[in-house]
RNA sequence: GCACGGAUGUCAGAGUGGCUAUGAGCGGGAUUGCAGAUCCUGAGACCGGAGUUCGAAUCUCCGUCCGUGCUCCA
């Protein structure tokens, strides 16, 4: 098996080369805190926490870096409104903040982050050695790239030619960067403004531009080249483009970025979210109603680089789905009654043993869940494969098995379910929580006499086959919010 | 306008030239007093047109439609 990815600057799937053997550097373009994460930054960090597990699982030392972008207009300018200039407190409330959403969505943390003004020195130095070599140039209101000194570099990830982007387009050149040379150079340092956050600079006092923070950031860390950049799509150009040009022109290694890895947007009922149109959901109003394993499960059920849109039908598959996989989990887990399974027999899927063949079956299943996993981290085939698996799963654990054999086909489903499900997938709830005795809600403990007392009338109905009767107290009791389920061990109730 | 992606059944969404997944929904069946869950099972699709090929959802070309970027964006 050998992974393969799609980089965006060579526009195919391509082998996935690591410059040491079984590490992997990969730095992500991180948030910038001014606001709450909204739903794209769920799916751009959920892309990328795919990636990092199945990288881990494939055996990879993987060191993940994703920067805080703690300084920029949109910080000030929410600051200034919300906060009497107070950017450094909006700017930790916010990080708290994006650790909370993450955190709930089951996304591993990285393993760095920086932020950039803890590397303004880094980029002052870049910047510095920029102006040297003839790529960037002083002017009245900051510094700016001089795009025309690396012409080739243009277009490396979204196929514009250097001449296209044309200067047609000057007449936006006026209200911003008024210092610019050409409309297609770009910002490396802000001169200082009123009510501004401010460094000292060889340019007089002032802050760094947007593009040169990450430069700054990941060449430090990793000391020059690096495997992985990753990003949402919207980055490839200008930003991720800015920074071809500023790590390449200051190292002189090409390609500073070994595989250029961006994922998809998510729209909202088939329009593209924006704060304009009023379908902007943050990550924190959306687990108000909904699980956050549910939208971590509708989130990377697509593939990472297509779009997804985000409606109530998706949620609603998600729900189904995942339910279904965590059922199986938790049969499978409450069918061990030992710790000592047997050893089981040689999976076969050609067999004529139930047991061999859906043994067989399953393994199947994780083989096709590899392969599509190291096929771009298809996500989606990979998912389905899972939920084989659970067809497959719940037929053996429901089989007729003697005690040994069920106990051991246990254990072998909760392995193989923590290891996709949980290790790779993260969409697995822990034991603890599933298995969790029901009795211990409050909410539960105040009702139960009652209900209880409910059931047994029903049950007595329901002996004496009077099922008016019995369907009645159902009735009342849904009524009261608690749903009963007939099962082989009796009635087993749930509260809405 | 330039650039980059798309178009698969009612819906969501994968797809490595030959047999197409996985689900939701719908139809049957088993089980159940019923419901739910589970299992079995059925119907239903590859935007249009040409081409390459023994064979195309998959490759090539043309067309149509859609999305995104070109300005801050995950």
């Amino acid at each position: 098996m050998a992974l393969r990815v799609h980089d965006t600057r060579r526009r195919e799937k391509v082998p996935f080369t690591t410059m040491r053997p079984g590490r992997v550097s990969m730095y992500v373009c991180g948030v910038t805190v001014y606001d709450r994460c909204h739903l794209g930054h769920a799916r751009c960090y959920l892309a990328f926490d795919l990636i990092h597990r199945w990288l881990e699982a494939s055996g990879y030392d993987v060191d993940y870096v994703q920067n805080f972008t703690d300084v920029d207009d949109k910080i000030i300018a929410r600051a200034n409104e919300t906060r009497e200039g107070d950017w450094l407190g909006l700017v930790d409330e916010m990080i708290d903040g994006y650790y909370e959403d993450m955190d709930a969505l089951n996304i591993l943390r990285a393993d760095h982050y920086p932020r950039c003004t803890e590397h303004v020195d880094g980029m002052i130095t870049i910047i510095e050695d920029l102006i040297e070599r003839g790529h960037a140039y002083a002017s009245e209101d900051g510094v700016y790239f001089d795009v025309s000194s690396a012409p080739e570099k243009y277009g490396q990830l979204t196929g514009q030619s250097f001449d296209a982007v044309r200067a047609g387009a000057g007449g936006r050149v006026g209200g911003t960067g008024g210092g610019k040379r050409d409309h297609r150079d770009f910002a490396l340092w802000k001169a200082a403004k009123p009510d501004e956050p401010t460094w000292p600079s060889p340019w007089g006092d002032g802050r760094p531009g947007w593009h040169i923070e990450c430069t700054a950031m990941s060449l430090d860390h990793f000391d020059g080249a690096f495997d992985i950049h990753g990003g949402g799509h919207d980055l490839r150009f200008p930003h991720h483009e800015a920074e071809i040009f500023q790590g390449e022109c200051h190292t002189d290694h090409a390609p500073l970025v070994h595989h250029w890895l961006h994922n998809g947007f998510v729209n909202v009922d088939g329009e593209k979210m924006s704060k304009s149109l009023g379908n902007f959901w943050t990550i924190r109003e959306i687990l108000e109603r909904v699980d956050p394993l549910v939208l971590r499960f509708a989130l990377i059920n697509a593939h990472y680089r297509s779009p997804i849109d985000m409606n109530e039908a998706l949620l609603h598959d998600a729900e189904r789905n995942h339910g279904r996989l965590i059922e199986a989990y938790a049969k499978a887990l409450r069918g061990r009654t030992s710790d000592h399974p047997v050893a089981l027999p040689q999976p076969d899927v050609a067999s004529q043993d139930p047991l061999s063949k859906g043994l067989g079956l399953m393994e199947r299943m994780a083989q096709g869940f590899a392969l599509a996993m190291d096929d771009d981290f298809n996500s989606r085939e990979a998912i389905a494969k899972v939920l084989g698996g659970v067809r497959e799963a719940t037929r053996l654990l429901d089989a007729d098995l003697d005690e040994a054999d069920a106990n051991a086909v246990a254990h072998h489903c909760v392995a193989w379910f923590e290891e996709l499900a949980g290790d790779v997938l993260g969409v697995l709830p822990s034991p603890d929580v599933l298995l969790a005795e029901p009795e211990e809600d409050p909410r539960r403990t105040e009702v139960a006499d009652e209900v209880e007392a409910l059931l047994l009338q029903r049950a007595e109905a329901r002996s004496a086959k009077d099922w008016p009767a019995a369907d009645a107290i159902r009735d009342r009791l849904s009524a009261m919010g608690v749903e009963v389920t007939d099962t082989a061990d009796g009635p087993v109730w749930t509260l809405r």
